[in-house]
DNA sequence: GCTAAGTGTTGCAAAAAATGCAACACGCTA
DNA sequence: TAGCGTGTTGCATTTTTTGCAACACTTAGC
């Protein structure tokens, strides 16, 4: 490491006790190494070693300044070790800019798994109106964008397009928990639990409705994704979700059954990174980890 | 510090976000600056900034060195400041070699006098036999050696050279601790507690003895001299001991008694150095602090 | 006391590294 | 599309580092 050099000749000459010796063992010539020692000197506004026949020893300035730079020496090996990290996956640092529904229904779980195969890697998870996520691309505050909408902004490569069907969620002693797929005219009629307008679930429930000449009231309107299963699970009635959405909560009281087959248009799940940008290896391979999830 | 000139330059890059912003406030010209990084960059095999049309940032590489970079320049600057101090009174650290009665009597007072006034100067006292300690001078182990004897070696400097005269100590209880001062065979007839053959003070009263005619036979024989105040208080008999030993030790139950002038030769103490060797300024202040003690 | 061998240090020339100048490449905005 | 801001590169110049040869000092052996 050139920029530490100096350091590392005044080490050498510290540890063989003579300039002489220290410069066979570096392979530069005493003159040299004796003027690099000077200049540090200089530098320093005092001498650290005392000049003896024998050779030369540190002083007590030269035991301080000795110990800085087998600290540096020592720190800069740890964190060459750690840099080296995040060349591997082992280490490294996740931003995600997404929308509160997806932050609050689809990361917790990918999010926890992935950590506990890579527990050295951090996560900051930013939730935006829709149409202010893909700037957090563009102003370098996010390694990825995760929207349900088609990536609009001409800088914003898309990393993963992927459909995602609209599961039912309810109490296992609802009248129609028992059924291996569900019509939405039935759910309606039984009580749905929707999330509040502009959400991405509700604008597919609401689209499917309208072309089946369906009146879609919700019987509950809740936006929090706890409240909204609690109340299913007090059989409160139907609530919807994507299908990758985390309902690993300890909720036994929950079954989860698919509509039919065309009942509800599937949304789009849209990963996007900023145009040209390599990504850093531990967002790159938690990309990677989430397509395979979804492809599942 | 030309020697963390590079990392010097990657902080400022760092700070102002840009290239050329950094150059700016460098005073250099962005061609330059740009090349230090890049240098950096290859000594470390891996990118540490991130290049955007509109400037510069860190990527995970890079806030994980500009940690360290931030930690050593901080660190640097508190050992520069140690260092000053260093020239100064404030600190340093100060290695005497020295026989073991001198160890044990002369100077445990006077090094803690000194580091009450000097806490940050810290000491290494090693006794050895008389013929040993001028070669720790020699060896570079010690800055300065205290003997009794003069010193012989050709490169060493006498710094102080004084006498010391022999006092008697006793219980306040004796029948002579009312005197003013003493006469040896007044001593021995009321016995007397020795330290073993070959210690100094022991043969300044032993040559006394003889040239009086006297038979000197130590009542108590004695090294220790905690021991030996502890007999004497208990009026086990009179003891001897420089006139600038440590008597401190909350012994109220002694009194110190000169003897009459002539009745034992006085010794000599002797502080020197290596020659021609600059001694730290926390050895020569202590040296001169020595001085002023025994000369009182 | 002198010589040889070992040490650190210095004058000066040569080599290497750092820097400046000018231009290029790229992205963004009006 | 042109202009402006950014980072980067080819090449010349400047500065720093290094090597060569000699000097200065100390120590040990004869």
């Amino acid at each position: 490491m050139r920029h530490m050099l100096a350091l590392k000749y005044i080490d050498a000459v510290a540890k063989a006790g003579s300039i002489r010796a220290a410069a066979e063992i570096l392979a530069i010539t005493p003159s040299a190494l004796n003027r690099r020692i000077l200049a540090v000197e200089e530098e320093l506004g005092i001498e650290i070693f005392e000049r003896h026949s024998l050779g030369v020893r540190l002083n007590s300035a030269g035991e301080l300044f000795i110990q800085h730079i087998r600290s540096q020496m020592a720190d800069l090996e740890r964190v060459r070790s750690r840099i080296a990290d995040l060349s591997g996956v082992r280490l490294g640092h996740v931003r995600i800019a997404t929308t509160k529904e997806i932050g609050a229904n689809l990361l917790p779980k990918l999010v926890q798994d992935y950590r506990t195969n890579f527990p050295g890697v951090t996560f900051a998870i930013e939730t935006f109106a829709r149409n202010e996520v893909e700037r957090q691309l563009h102003n370098l505050d996010a390694d990825i964008a995760i929207v349900f909408q088609p990536l609009r902004l001409a800088d914003v490569h898309t990393l993963i397009h992927t459909q995602q069907e609209i599961h039912c969620l309810m109490s296992t002693a609802h009248p129609l928990a028992k059924r291996s797929a569900l019509r939405l005219v039935d759910c309606l009629e039984y009580g749905a639990i929707l999330p509040p307008r502009g959400d991405g679930v509700r604008e597919l429930i609401e689209a499917a409705a309208v072309r089946k000449g369906l009146n879609c009231v919700p019987a509950v309107e809740a936006d929090d994704a706890t409240l909204v299963k609690n109340i299913a699970s007090l059989n409160g009635g139907i609530a919807f979700s994507y299908a990758h959405a985390d309902d690993n909560q300890g909720n036994g009281d929950l079954v989860r059954i698919p509509l039919h087959q065309g009942e509800v248009e599937p949304g789009f799940l849209f990963v996007g990174q900023l145009h040209k940008r390599t990504l850093p290896v531990a967002v790159s391979k938690f990309v990677e980890e989430m397509r395979k999830a979804i492809d599942q």
